[in-house]
DNA sequence: TCCGTGCTTTACGTTTACGTCAACGTCAGT
DNA sequence: ACTGACGTTGACGTAAACGTAAAGCACGGA
């Protein structure tokens, strides 16, 4: 048995992993968001680091800048801390679960909207004449 | 009483109303968002034009892009079309609802998240011996 | 008539989040 | 020894979403 079972990652496994571009990776890493090991002049993901980048790459889903996203994440590694930073982290942590929940809120409004549209649709569909087949027009899969 | 009933808005209501700046709205405009009336040569926004507004902001909080707000409110607002485009909105509807969807779930997520700081947070809290009172902190509001 | 307030256009500046070369190292395979 | 494949560090480019003057019109009040 090998000393250390803790896996690695390379910046192209993790870039096709979760499907952003190497470049990318790298510049998170330069605003600090990221601090892989180097093997030589090669970078080496911990696991850690790759659910410091899950972090980040749900972050930016829910439309966070990146710098917010450092501060939330710096945060959470450093929880340790004084009674007033405990009190400080809390209060952050209010506001985040505020701003989530204004968001949920609209994805609710937003996809009673989308019902709505689309049972105006159907009816329509329902009231023209059979016609031809359906064509599915696939939207193209931008990154970010 | 008078003849039209429909209430209009300045740029500075409206900006004033949703926390925006009137130089945001008029690049709303510039982009395609909105197409207020003229008086003279200033705006006059109708209840419509608000409307436009405010589903722009909630794109806007939920991370789209002005771009894709503008494919998707232009869609919204000329749902009539033929069979073919109908299909095609349907599969639009299809994929914002996805997108919701996921942003849905990364908030839960998140969410449960925070409660386990939070909960680990007021473990040490307790843990510790009483001191002074809580300082506050309030993040500061940036636009956007 | 002058002043302030509100709105306008034009235009350049800024920040964010990468994309896109360019030029180079290094290691495996043939 | 040569060739890719994969990785590296600059450095410059760019699209998006406004910010920030600069300069001007229009109108009501002192």
């Amino acid at each position: 048995m090998s000393a250390g079972g803790t896996r690695t990652y390379t910046i192209t496994e993790l870039a096709s992993e979760f499907d952003v571009t190497a470049r990318a990776i790298r510049f998170y890493e330069d605003v600090g968001l990221l601090t892989p090991q180097r093997a030589g002049r090669n970078r080496v993901y911990s696991a850690g680091d790759r659910t410091r980048l899950k972090l980040t790459l749900r972050g930016k889903r829910l439309g966070l800048a990146l710098s917010e996203i450092k501060q939330l994440v710096d945060l959470y590694d450093a929880d340790n801390g004084s009674r007033q930073q405990l009190e400080a982290f809390i209060e952050v942590l209010a506001e985040h679960r505020r701003l989530l929940e204004r968001q949920r809120e609209d994805i609710e409004i937003t996809l009673a909207e989308i019902d709505q549209h689309e049972q105006r649709c159907r009816a329509l569909l329902a009231g023209g004449r059979p016609g031809a087949g359906a064509a599915a027009k696939k939207a193209p899969r931008r990154p970010s």
